[in-house]
DNA sequence: GACATAATCTAATAAACGTTAGAATATTAG
DNA sequence: CTAATATTCTAACGTTTATTAGATTATGTC
């Protein structure tokens, strides 16, 4: 018969056992970037920009912390996150950190808050002007990831595409771009080349995940569509 | 100028650095023991089990992430959460494991889910019978804690007073019991006594920390007492 | 059946971490 | 000032973890 002290080492273990989980960078991009969409091995190890090996094995620790949960279809093993409570929980470690954390705030400001990207913009007022025409919402993630789900009123533009599809954006109204999340690079990219092309654009820092966890509405696509291997 | 790649890596490294220091379980223990009231070093070495020295050394693990503030009274060194918000985090990642790990489901109910400690009763309803009179509520931490801040009707009884003040318990009502939260034990311990006794005795899981993320109101006396060292 | 692709497993190394003991610092009490 | 208490710092040990390379398994295609 365990003591106490033993059962309470015990529970307190588990819950460091999470920690322990999220204590790795590569790991926390990953569940970032499954909270857009399900994804490969060789997918996550592409967009995080690390070897198949080493994704493989951070999965293999996520899975075993059932954070991760998988599916097989023919040769792929695609990937995504065990609960929506997962990604909301990233969501919140983030925003602990990014407030905790000097240093954090420090390099968010470095690539973020470019004089004009700024966001007046508030999450429920976009929404409105969104469904009343005034603005355009353009996502700017690959395809599946829009597909699996957007914001409301949002129009699909992988990065990738933005050039080729200038023209059919109307030049006399306000672009909102977004993309992954306040760690994502894309939405600030199309930003720059938006107003270089003489638009009025700005950034919105909000992901689905963030979108989410604020309580508002997700758009998705009737089935989930498998991301491109 | 560093690159994309390398910005990214840095947020996302910053975040891990949150992960890590709740990757270790007696850092949780502290969060879980801090959030009910400031404590030292040495009281924390004590309730946690662990020498002072470790104790120190997590402490400068939990200072250097700015969970952890410190104020100095005399040969003291006082800590608390450096913002409510780690509270809140700590209750969310709980909440995630116990959803996520079956090993801790396991540890959970070999100690809380004896058959008689069940709890039908909703933190709502309890706050009603408590102000109707209808219930007892007992808190039984030590007190320095309970000044520190308490649920809505709930009488100070630490565990180790509670045999001494039984004559004071009305019999005819039933009684409350509660502790540091779902992983303290004290609150078990009272509820076992109490029956033994002939009372009509239950435990409420939660602590105050679970209570705040509720949305439900704490009480607190003027100035938070100092912990007795 | 042979081959290419996707993913995992095993083993090995280097870095990071928890823990302990001993020395050092700061504060109060006498 | 000296002694006692509270806390921190330094150094050291053993363990765990991230990462890489090489071998292995599973699936689909020719």
């Amino acid at each position: 018969m365990p003591s106490n002290r033993e059962i309470r080492n015990a529970l307190f273990e588990q819950v460091a056992r999470i920690g322990k989980v999220i204590a790795s960078p590569k790991r926390l991009e990953f569940l970032d970037l499954l909270g857009q969409s399900e994804k490969t091995v060789e997918r996550l190890a592409r967009d995080a920009e690390i070897s198949v090996k080493l994704a493989s094995a951070h999965l293999k620790v996520l899975k075993a912390a059932r954070l991760v949960a998988t599916r097989k279809d023919g040769k792929y093993v695609y990937h995504r996150l065990a609960d929506p409570a997962v990604s909301a929980f990233w969501v919140h470690a983030r925003a602990l950190a990014e407030e905790r954390l000097v240093e954090l705030q420090a390099a968010l400001r470095e690539f973020v808050t470019e004089p004009e990207h700024l966001r007046p913009i508030r999450r429920e007022d976009l929404l409105e002007l969104a469904r009343q025409g005034e603005i355009i919402v353009v996502d700017l993630r690959p395809q599946a990831e829009f597909h699996s789900g957007h914001l409301p009123c949002a129009r699909s533009i992988p990065l990738a595409e933005l050039e080729r599809q200038l023209a059919s954006l109307p030049r006399d109204k306000a672009i909102v771009a977004y993309c992954r999340g306040p760690f994502c690079m894309m939405a600030n990219k199309a930003v720059t080349l938006l107003r270089q092309r003489g638009y009025r654009a700005q950034r919105l820092e909000d992901g689905v995940a963030e979108w989410r966890v604020a309580g508002l509405p997700i758009e998705a696509e009737g089935a989930p569509a498998p991301a491109a291997p």
